[in-house]
DNA sequence: ATACTGATTGTTGCC
DNA sequence: GGCAACAATCAGTAT
């Protein structure tokens, strides 16, 4: 087993802890962002003030937010229940049996998801990093041409 | 046919 | 300390 999840049992102390420089979008700075990216699809929407739905779905190239602990358990559950429940295939009502086994498990169960959570904040920040240093770079979006292959 | 909705919790940044 | 907003997903609804 992967002891890797520190044993510390306050989910949000640990994270708190970490200073986490994940800036989502900094309404101060963030206009160099606005200003050449968001191409609306075709219907020229902004749903800032509403977060129901796609939201950022204009995400050409800047890193989106992460799922949280609850949204990778979601996942898991998901197939699970489908499988109980075939019936029920909108995420709506998953969501909210989820919700409520969620709160109903155990620190123990959820620190797992929330490793994985945590692991993928830092990745978001590394990739936010690189987005930002791209975006100063040229935003030229022009990998190397033969010269980085890729060997996965 | 396409875009948007709803519902769940978590995380994070600002005031 | 608390609020606002956004993250995925998918069937259903609206235009």
């Amino acid at each position: 087993m992967v002891k890797k999840a520190k044993n510390s049992p306050a989910p949000s102390s640990t994270e708190s802890s970490r200073k986490m420089v994940l800036r989502v979008r900094p309404p101060q700075k963030q206009k160099q962002f606005e200003d050449d990216v968001i191409e609306e699809p075709k219907s020229g929407k902004k749903p800032k003030s509403g977060v129901k739905k796609k939201a950022a779905k204009i995400d050409s190239d800047k890193p989106k937010k992460p799922p949280t602990a609850f949204f990778y358990y979601l996942e898991d559950f998901r197939k699970g229940f489908q499988e109980e429940n075939p019936e029920v295939k909108s995420m709506r009502d998953v969501g909210k049996a989820c919700g409520e086994k969620w709160k109903t498990m155990s620190y123990e169960e959820k620190v797992q998801y929330y490793d994985i959570a945590t692991e993928k904040r830092a990745e978001f920040d590394r990739a936010m990093v690189d987005y930002i240093k791209r975006k100063e770079s040229g935003e030229d979006t022009k990998p190397k041409d033969s010269d980085s292959e890729y060997d996965e």
